[in-house]
DNA sequence: GAAAACTACGAAAAGGTTTTCGTAAATTTG
DNA sequence: CAAATTTACGAAAACCTTTTCGTAGTTTTC
């Protein structure tokens, strides 16, 4: 039960705590005995070096922290499992905070991960985040900082994103491709800015199609949390203002069910009647009917490049090397389904 | 950057390390004067304590480790959430590793949580973990173990379930209740302990109801992931095998989605033709068409009450009070939607 | 006014590891 | 063979906090 030490290893063999150090880190300065011998009494002791020591004398955990807005949810669900992946490769382990969407938590959340010294963080910032002290104090505190998909444009540290308005310009193309009209966008929260990089990529597709922008096709969510719900009584707003709409562009797939099952209730054919296009391509959308076409957001690579970088950075800060911040963009494709012609 | 200690308080104040220490928490031997000068300095100076030595010096670290087979995965990324909802209220933070269902990466991930000395463990097992020495080793190190959902019910710790069998035996009698005659099966993984007890309520409720049970009608899965896939495989087998089959109970809902795929895609109908109960109550299951009857099985509550388990042990050991193992069943509800009558 | 009690502080150990530097003893070099 | 180098180890500091115990000085008690 009681942990085995250096000290009593060195004692059984009398010999010094610093050679039974660096017989077991395999340093040049010891002989090939003494190893051996440390190395076998270590092993039948079970002996394992007291994290919190080493630590302190190391000034690393090799822990990072990473802060997310919501563990229930398909593509943040998977990032979680790429960072994951990729960290045990490397020996780190994570500790996993949920900011709930909320800038206070994340807020209080990034304190503590200062507090228990982590060796560096990730986050994906919530959508009410307006303010980025915390996260620069991160920075100047020396602690690398790697964002993902939620970033703050402003701050300077790496990122690792995808191209929101490219791939909601696809989407919207796609509906254009395939013979729609009339294009209606039901969009993100109006400060997120993913949100508003859809928005763009689509209102650029129409215009680039000389389709005429019209400001009353873009619907707002009113909930404010991208919702299923939020889904349904958009579609069915549509429905009442604009009889003539034949296409929809939605910014999460979610919404995008949400908004199929109020057609499917109401009688409107997809995507006969309309057409629809979600975004981020959860699992859901393959098995339900009809199937969602949507732009596949590589949630997976994402969490793996984002620790990649981070990994990086902290080799580079051991070497005393400069940093060099990068800006990483991960491709998303279009994945036609049943939902569009 | 560089971290203020307490040294430097005390130097700039003129007093010691430890009336510094002191002062921050308040011992009453501690003038009031000194008190605030201390706190002040403290303040202005953003002194934040060392979390590696006061890791080292007090032998905890304020962290559990969290390991669990999968994580996107509905109802476990819900358990994760009860777990950090619990553990921020209390002041501890989770580092999660995912055993992607196999014991040898289960195991390793025990090593490495108890090398990082962390206070507690909350564990849900791999599918294929049979040898639980691992496990008994974090009870004999005296380090807090809490199991959850998959269990190991040989082994001596507290442990948060719903009751398999009965929740089984309730979704099986409800397909009764509606009229059907013939009652198909659709298992987990043979070693699965949920898996056994679903398939033994599913048995139970045949028997009392003076159904003839017959072993042709209960379809394991091959692929051995419980997957979407499988689903629509043993569908279309038992149409093959079993024309008279008019209501299936499938182990989990991902599986029965699978199931109601295929069915849709071969012209029966749900539930006129053949009524379905999944298990699990993923969201998914509630936006598909038609939305599927199965059982609730309370992720968030199991993550809250597991955390509290433990860290209930963890008071106890601390105070050095004998510490109690308890048997937490939660509760499970039918949630009646259109795939049954 | 001496004994007892209290107040407010500090010294020092302990927690376990890592790493630098120093140094005997052994070996090599010219 | 003396000088230079190499080999193999140990002492000790450093990482920073917590907590026990000791004590000088002050106040209270009978």
């Amino acid at each position: 039960m009681s942990q085995v030490t250096l000290m009593q290893i060195a004692e059984k063999l009398n010999i010094s705590v610093s050679t039974v150090s660096k017989a077991l880190k395999d340093y040049p300065d010891v002989s090939d005995k003494t190893k051996g011998l440390v190395k076998e009494l270590a092993k039948t002791l079970n002996y394992q070096p007291n994290a919190f020591a080493v630590n302190l004398r190391t000034k690393e955990s090799k822990t990072i922290g990473l802060i997310i807005p919501a563990i229930v949810h398909h593509f943040f669900s998977n990032v979680i499992k790429g960072i994951l992946a990729q960290a045990e490769k490397k020996g780190y382990l994570v500790i996993i905070l949920q900011s709930n969407e909320s800038y206070e938590l994340e807020k209080k959340q990034i304190d503590l991960l200062l507090r228990q010294r982590v060796d560096g963080i990730l986050i994906s910032i919530a959508n009410t985040t307006r303010n980025f002290t915390h996260l620069s104090d991160v920075i100047t505190q020396g602690k690398p900082l790697v964002m993902f998909d939620k970033i703050a444009k402003i701050l300077e540290c790496s990122k690792v994103v995808i191209d929101d308005r490219k791939a909601a310009k696809d989407a919207t193309q796609h509906l254009i491709d395939t013979g729609c009209k009339r294009i209606a966008h039901f969009r993100g929260p109006l400060l997120s800015q993913n949100s508003i990089d859809r928005f763009l990529g689509y209102k650029e597709a129409l215009e680039e199609n000389n389709f005429i922008y019209d400001s009353s096709l873009v619907y707002i969510c009113e909930c404010g949390d991208s919702s299923f719900e939020e889904g349904k009584f958009n579609a069915k707003k549509l429905l009442q203002d604009h009889k003539d709409v034949d296409g929809v562009f939605i910014n999460t797939d979610l919404v995008a069910i949400g908004a199929l099952t109020a057609f499917a209730e109401m009688g409107i054919k997809v995507p006969d009647d309309i057409s629809i296009v979600g975004f981020s391509n959860w699992f859901m959308s393959s098995v339900i009917s009809p199937s969602l076409t949507t732009i596949n957001q590589p949630g997976f690579e994402m969490g793996k490049a984002a620790f990649k970088q981070l990994y990086k950075e902290l080799k580079q800060r051991k070497k005393s090397k400069p940093v060099v911040y990068e800006k990483i963009i991960l491709d998303t494709a279009l994945v036609k389904r049943d939902s569009t012609k």
